[in-house]
DNA sequence: ACTCCATACCTAGTGTTGCTAGGTATGGAA
DNA sequence: TTCCATACCTAGCAACACTAGGTATGGAGT
């Protein structure tokens, strides 16, 4: 479970540059260490609601050698919903830090 | 919406000592300075849930000059659960932290 | 006396979310 | 030629937290 930060998540994983959903699924997973080894079924249709809510936007691709990929980036109305979550995140982790017995940042 | 971690925030609500739904709720938005203000329509439910599955006990009991009140303890495989959730909150939270920018360690 | 609020409990139903479990298809390695 | 990694997709499900109601009592204010 994810409990509701994915779309952070995957916001924040196009924030370096577009890429397409099979490497966003990389590069969260190795990021996170394994943490996060997100089923396709889970960002592909966070994909399409990010798409439909006007944060993403996608062209379909084919590299020379491969096959088609639809690539995704970020819209101007993406960088600042991932900037808001961001907010989000770091208020309700704090708060959860606090409720969870103080010391919070092990070394 | 609380993500997925409102179990451990009632059962770290209750580590200090048993305590009725009403009172679990203003402890929550006390100690999280109102981020959590839940409403009861949550944390019932999560209370009875948490019961049935072992974690909690509760008594009925009724202070002298007042009102019934359901009182809850954690039991011992409720604070097996704790320390549990705490641990994967602690993954959980550095996981994100680092995939939303890096600087997750504030002093 | 009456009203209102805080206290204190409850549940049915709903929308969102993430996942399971399937499906299609291609390029490259064994 | 078989298999795996790549690369996309969707229908349906289960869990979760919340909305929106309901009941009831004690105390404070007017």
């Amino acid at each position: 479970m994810l409990k509701g930060h994915l779309d952070a998540i995957v916001l924040a994983a196009l924030e370096a540059g577009p890429a397409h959903g099979y490497a966003i699924i990389e590069t969260i997973k190795s990021r996170s260490t394994s943490t996060f080894d997100l089923p396709e079924g889970t960002v592909y249709p966070a994909l399409h609601r990010l798409e439909q809510a006007g944060l993403l936007s996608s062209t379909w691709t084919t590299p020379p050698g491969g096959r088609r990929r639809r690539v995704y980036s970020l819209t101007k109305a993406g960088s600042a919903a991932l900037a808001q979550r961001r907010k989000v995140w770091g208020r309700f982790s704090r708060a959860v830090d606090t409720l969870l017995g103080g010391r919070a940042w092990p070394a």
